[in-house]
DNA sequence: TTTCATTATATGGTATGCCAGAAACCACCG
DNA sequence: CGGTGGTTTCTGGCATACCATATAATGAAA
């Protein structure tokens, strides 16, 4: 059915082709398996301004945004190289997204309103019962979109972009990780938990227990995954 | 003594224009009071390039990549602007503050040495006595000082990298904040504390009095300081 | 005098060309 | 055959010119 009234939306922002490229380039770079041996880390920047048809200035411009971001490293007339985080930058990476998770966590549990907690459920029942082997692929992303979400409770739009941000760099040596079929299980019930202290607003084991969740997932990162 | 060998010394690496105009425009934005009434917070790129003896395109460059850190917003054929933060955002920063110092504490008492938690006391005991008064103003450098020293000694560098990033945006607000003179002398009996339970190595009590004492912080500018 | 359309101008966006440094290549010499 | 010095080439750094759009200025019409 058509509405009687003019359906009035955003004008086409048409962006800058300087943030359309970045916005393509690390779209790219998050595509790569940059951790595999044989893998191409130089960026050649006439070659990529011919591919996505811009001119390197618009390019040079969102490259420089993404080094400032971490993702390149421009070196000066030397290259511009996708960067390499090494073990233990992850693992910081990690920590800082305990510290921060963990405080939304807290806040939520102050914020958030009975429903949006209540929907949190909707995010772990899904792996429910013995299908998790099955479905080990989408557990990684069911995983992160619950941490997500408890993030979004907690209303802080900072700890979002901060640890969306972090996600960035870490999702690349997901398929690094040894996932040991436990670990989903013993997650889960981590979640539950998680879950049942936002329900009685105990900010404190909240707190604890996303804490607690996150440092476990360092250690596995740590003795598991192999970089460098 | 003149050495019979060659003085050998990392060649001075000249930074590229971009890097620098980068660094010069920070200091530049840094030193100014973004947030009084008459501040002139657009930037004129050519007017710019021609302070700085340098063409559009590195300019460009670094506020491109000053644009991705959030200091400043360019908008299309619009204009560049410095950002004003609304106080939300300082209050979003603090708290991420407090997230992540409290989880520095914790690690410091996992890993620093003695020692090194023992020069500590040099950062608060200048302060102590009634000089208070007299050295508000440096008081509040020393404040920062103890709490980056915390964040040092954690080992975290990524933890230090994204405080220093907030510490710039929140600075700028720091004229702006009314110390009641009381607020010092309790924050120093805080610190006191705070280095009790790190030589103690009480990792829990460290992280809950760090974290107690930036979220007075954040209450206290909730309060007291005008923005928007 | 006010308003609206037109024009001018200012400002950021993009393309391009040249420059300098670094690396690769090569020829010459030991 | 290996190493060294010179030359070429490749790549990023920078400057500049031009383009597109937003805004200001201007003037004509109501």
């Amino acid at each position: 059915m058509v509405k009687a009234q003019l359906e009035i939306q955003p004008i086409e922002e048409v962006q800058s082709l300087k943030s359309r490229t970045y916005d393509a380039l690390k779209a790219a770079i998050g595509a790569m398996k940059i951790y595999d041996a044989g893998a191409e880390l130089r960026l050649d920047e006439r070659a990529l301004s011919l591919q996505f048809g811009v001119s390197r200035t618009p390019l040079r411009e969102a490259l420089a945004q993404l080094e400032q971001e971490g993702l390149v490293r421009i070196a000066p007339r030397r290259g511009i190289f996708i960067v390499r985080k090494t073990k233990a930058e992850i693992l910081e990476m990690i920590t800082v997204w305990a510290a921060l998770e963990s405080m939304a966590a807290r806040l939520a549990t102050e914020v958030a309103s009975d429903e949006e907690i209540a929907r949190l459920h909707g995010l772990v029942d899904t792996f429910d019962s013995d299908a998790i082997e099955e479905h080990m692929g989408e557990y990684s992303d069911a995983n992160i979109r619950f941490h997500a979400a408890i993030i979004a409770l907690s209303g802080c739009k900072l700890i979002a972009e901060i640890t969306h941000g972090l996600f960035t760099h870490v999702r690349a040596i997901r398929e690094r990780t040894i996932f040991e079929r436990d670990r989903a299980r013993r997650s889960i019930v981590d979640h539950k938990e998680i879950i049942e202290a936002l329900e009685t607003r105990n900010g404190e084991r909240a707190e604890r227990l996303v804490r607690e969740h996150t440092l476990k997932l360092r250690q596995h990162v740590e003795q598991f995954v192999l970089l460098d």
